[in-house]
DNA sequence: AGATGTGATGAGACCGGTCTCTTTGCTGTA
DNA sequence: TACAGCAAAGAGACCGGTCTCATCACATCT
């Protein structure tokens, strides 16, 4: 009948004690399970407990052992594949620990990133995830190191920070690409990525405050001047509508690349989908790599060339280094660079005919 | 040169109470915003915080106020584009409002949704938004609300639990689809779900313990009936190599559906890959519906007919009305019904010859 | 027997905030 | 001048656990 919404204020250790007719002190022994009890006791506490329908409260557990067992992890966008697969990866790896997850979304802003950790860190969690939407612009985690918390940077380092760090091997990787697609006769390659804002003009690597991308198009730049080949990168790329009028752009004129390396999945789509719509044949007129080979790429008419990066991977090892520093783990700071592999597809099986 | 790992511990009211002169309780009003403090006080105060580089505990705050301004999110697969869309719907409301998200997985496993429920409610976590595994085994969600916190369903909704419930529009989506396939000429249609055990013979609605499946299959099984149509429903699709034994076992046989409808976007795209692999053309001999309108779906060759569920928005939804209740809003529990789109495309383009 | 050790329990401080209640000092008013 | 009224600040309890230290009974050792 009733919904039994006004029940009385939850049983604490100290209702289980009186109710037990121990002391606060032997009823917290049995209940937070530590220090040693006798039998006899413990089976009534713990019969009390039951019966007064106990609840732990974690938060002031946390509060005067100092540790809350909560990991706080600041990714980018939770609904891009690649950070989904990432978390999903640390938060096995959490659990399997006993470790909870706390997760922000900083949708790449930093000024959200900033709030994102300052929150975290006032939560108390005891450690941090962070793939940092910027590089430069880093005090807030240093100001993380200060608090005594051990972070892990994902999928984007940081030279100026001696933390741990989970990257994909990102240079070789887009080099790797860009030389596949000078060997196919490429001669005009475009890198299109999200970081920067729309509009913006691409004047140099310095233009890029994501560290994985510069890497990804230093090793794209480096294999086009070796070859000789016009390489371009363009920003921006930060959503569908965006993604789709850059590619217009891109596409439209005279000077339009005969293939383009998105720097996401997403990107990746849309390009996939303004070529259909303009009627540029895949790999005929254009050829198209993917960086993260997202489940679709392999299902497309033709599939998607992609550097398959190990995502899942990349969050795992994040959370394992995290947490073996929550557990002491003392030395140096290690950075794990996780292979990628190039998977050819169709839609890089084009031959260029005139421009070679 | 040194990492100053071994700084002094954080300062806290107390610490900046001291430097600044004043009284705890005083420093602890311009600290914690709250009650009046001269503007004098206030001045020295933050100047003296700022100094001592003070940073607010929350979990002590939380202790005292009772609240945590955390939201706890339980869902089956962050990995899933379904759950992942849904949870930036939850964490971009969560941040408007000023709540964090806690994020747990259960792989759809009552067991882990049980303790991860638990957890939550022990980290004092002010509401929870769950997409329950199950619908039967739930008390661990009215021990919830016995603790007087709301919850709010996401997607499934458990009809013995008087709460806030966010859900798609299923039973009338699975109908039309059904619909659809059999206006198209298809008399053989299978439903594929990730329901249930690999393995699992299907024996009626009864076996399907998500409410969502169990609805759209109620509604195709409807649809079928009033028809004379035979509807097909096959369980456990749980992953990659289960869907696809599924999808081999099911078009390998003389009776064979000409249609099968997929439960989430996972299940079609191995449903695709499998056609594919076995020369089964979609849609002249095979046609596919997918429910999600994931954003691959509409650039396979051919395209895939979709059931658009407003994923987001159920997310949105879902985190609305639960931070409406933890602002104090009475009355009775809402379900929001949000409705779905069935969009065609090519996968359903096919017409059959024969069998009509 | 007396000293020593050990296992079980109790008493109470403590974590870092919030919040209630009290005290203080100043202004306005009869 | 005396006192009400009020704003500002202080004292200290409290939240619900953990943890240190003290106490006590009883077994062991010399």
């Amino acid at each position: 009948m009733d919904d039994a919404k006004p029940q009385k204020a939850a049983a604490t250790v100290a209702d289980v004690a009186r109710a037990a007719g121990v002391s606060k002190a032997t009823a917290a022994r049995v209940l937070g399970r530590y220090g040693v009890v006798s039998d006899a006791v413990r089976e009534r506490v713990e019969a009390v407990a039951k019966e007064l329908e106990y609840r732990p409260n974690e938060l002031a557990r946390s509060m005067t052992t100092g540790r809350s067992g909560t990991i706080g992890v600041v990714v980018g966008d939770i609904e891009n594949p690649f950070f989904s697969s990432a978390v999903r990866g640390i938060s096995d790896v959490a659990r399997a620990a006993g470790f909870n997850v706390v997760l922000a979304n900083s949708g790449e802003d930093v000024a959200f990133e900033r709030s994102a950790v300052k929150m975290l860190v006032a939560k108390r969690v005891d450690g941090l995830i962070v793939s940092p939407a910027s590089d430069s612009d880093i005090e807030h985690l240093i100001e993380i190191l200060k608090t005594g918390r051990p972070i892990t940077l994902l999928d984007r380092a940081v030279k100026e920070l001696r933390v741990d760090m989970a990257t994909a091997d990102d240079r070789a990787a887009a080099s790797a690409v860009a030389q596949l697609l000078i060997d196919r006769g490429h001669r005009n390659i475009a890198y299109l990525t999200a970081c920067g804002v729309p509009g913006q003009v691409y004047r140099g690597p310095v233009d890029l405050y994501t560290a994985s991308v510069r890497e990804r198009v230093e090793g794209f730049i480096d294999a086009c001047n070796r070859n000789a080949v016009q390489g371009t990168v363009r920003l921006g790329a930060v959503g569908a509508k965006q993604t789709r009028a850059i590619a217009k752009d891109l596409l439209d004129g005279d000077a339009a690349p005969s293939a383009i390396i998105a720097s996401d999945s997403l990107i990746a789509l849309e390009l996939f989908k303004a070529a259909r719509d303009m009627n540029i044949g895949i790999p005929d007129r254009l050829a198209l790599v993917c960086f993260h080979d997202a489940d679709w790429t392999s299902v497309t008419s033709p599939s998607v060339t992609v550097v398959q990066q190990p995502v899942y991977q990349l969050g795992e090892a994040a959370a394992k280094m995290l947490i073996e520093r929550l557990k002491g783990k003392a030395g140096a700071p290690r950075h794990q660079v996780l292979p990628t592999a190039l998977i050819e597809r169709g839609s890089t099986a084009g031959l260029i005919p005139e421009k070679m």
